[in-house]
DNA sequence: GGATATTTCATTGCACGCAATTCAATTTCT
DNA sequence: AGAAATTGAATTGCGTGCAATGAAATATCC
């Protein structure tokens, strides 16, 4: 087996670059594994993982603006609007300045958008199922995970408050 | 606490369309999060997130091919090539071809790749620290998502393996 | 009312991820 | 040994993420 470099020398501190590396990489390198596992079944609708979440927030609340959609998904502008333009382009959406505020750009599920719903509905249970994790174990992850973004959010705005003060 | 939707009518399914969505979106948005986290950290060292997983791997084990990278940090050549050339072009580290097999490329930390390991030492702990979690929810949650990952994994083989006898 | 500040989206530039393809080097088969 | 298959990187093309900037519309201040 591959020799283990002695714990009492050097780098003492070494355990926190590489365990700990594991809970930011763990995460990172499980979200990757879990996209990869959609595609093929989002492929046949036509649809990016990221498209499908915008799809998912449609499906629940319909004629958002780019901006109430960033704060549901946690992305800004620059990812969302040639996004949203390569599914308008698709036939799924529209998208068109609010009457009101020229500023706001309103999109609305178009036909095709709605009646992918149907499709997509098998998407989430498979995915589950290939997780192979029991509903509970599914459950408390998904809270904890919400938990911990929680957190860093708030860390975020904290560190972004104190920047503005300098 | 919210009223959950009728089982009986319309969308007996959409509970998975949302609440199931969240496994995988707070997993991903969560690791966004994550990486955001990282990079005022990291920026100091001229390091983007990934770049700096490959260090973590080299300042384990020097001299890997571009191949024994990819297979611990789930990467493939076509994201590491080019991110190695980066690295290369900022002195971290040297790409050889290997003498005995001319396919194989090497990567070796050069001095100033070594160098960064005692100013990315710090990095980890901070990160930590904005979490908001003890060492060991941390730990924890980083073995079920290793464990996840496995499954996931696993399940991918599988279905390589399945189309292969089509 | 008019200057200023803010809000909202769009654009640009850069760095991933990854599927698909290409190409050279090596291994395997016969 | 020579042909065929395999392996390991590199390349190409596309779709994100995101910081930074721009531009237009609206809100605020005086």
């Amino acid at each position: 087996m591959a020799a283990r470099p002695p714990r009492t020398s050097k780098s003492p501190t070494s355990p926190w670059l590489t365990l700990q590396s594991q809970l930011c990489f763990a995460l990172y390198s499980t979200s990757l594994a879990l996209t990869k596992q959609y595609k093929p079944l989002l492929q046949p609708l036509g649809l990016t993982y990221p498209q499908y979440l915008v799809m998912l927030v449609l499906w629940e609340q319909d004629a958002l603006g780019v901006n109430e959609l960033g704060q549901r998904l946690f992305l800004d502008s620059g990812t969302l609007t040639p996004l949203l333009k390569r599914m308008e382009a698709a036939g799924l959406l529209t998208r068109t300045r609010a009457l009101d505020d020229e500023r706001r750009v309103i999109v609305n599920l178009a036909p095709a958008g709605k009646a992918l719903r149907l499709r997509a509905l098998p998407v989430a249970r498979r995915i589950a199922q290939s997780t192979g994790c029991d509903t509970e174990e599914l459950m408390d992850l998904t809270r904890r995970m919400q938990e911990l973004r929680g957190h860093l959010h708030e860390n975020a705005s904290v560190s972004a408050a104190a920047a503005r003060t300098n």
